[in-house]
DNA sequence: TAAAAATACTCCATAGGTATTTTAT
DNA sequence: ATAAAATACCTATGGAGTATTTTTA
């Protein structure tokens, strides 16, 4: 029901998340996300200190998916993928260009 | 594939917009959300601007989903309950104090 | 009037960058 | 010596509140 939407983490750190679940590491998702490092690292841990729990346990040469990383994972990537889908039937032109830093801020054009 | 989740909106928007989708009201989403009717205002503004569609009319006695802020209210609930749901499995006790200012949902429909 | 939302501020929290540190390769 | 992540520090952006305005029922 709605009552259990109460219990989300901050939505903001679900991307980056998401990000380095997929690639399993902080470092490419910083790239991927045109963020540093540094911010990736503290975002996922501020989702896990908020849920509870560990998503990743640190390495010294990366970082792998827990158990329960490597489930939560799954499921938020479907999530945003479900949002994002939806979206592209009647958002303007999501196209932000696939390919890298020129076009790393051309967002959705705002009039 | 993740290729798509690049055109997602700010997450922190989906929130304040999924309980004003809900209840129809944005005084009530802040009610919900223990925000004030401006923060709820603004953050639905940000999301509009950001995916360049209009989510809600507003008229001065409230406030109306337009088709597309239906269907996108849907998915996004759908989106957030499944990461809630996801969540409670491993999760320690999200710790939410439901107690806290039980929240009321007041439910209008409006023609 | 009352009710609901928009807006213009002001303020503070937090997100992000840079630089550095740590640890294992 | 390299690669990856953690941390400390600083700054700036943006998110939230209060107060006010607008509009219509």
């Amino acid at each position: 029901m709605d009552n259990f939407i109460k219990s989300l983490p901050p939505l903001a750190t679900l991307r980056p998340f998401e990000a380095a679940a997929r690639l399993e590491s902080f470092s490419r998702a910083a790239d991927e996300l045109h963020l540093t490092q540094a911010a990736i690292s503290r975002q996922i841990r501020a989702l896990e200190e908020d849920l509870g729990v560990m998503l990743f346990e640190r390495r010294n040469r990366g970082v792998f998916l827990t158990r329960e990383g490597r489930e939560f994972g799954r499921t938020v990537s479907q999530a945003l993928e479900s949002i994002a889908t939806g979206l592209r039937n009647y958002a303007a032109t999501p196209t932000i260009s696939a390919s890298c830093c020129s076009a790393s801020y051309a967002k959705r054009s705002i009039g």
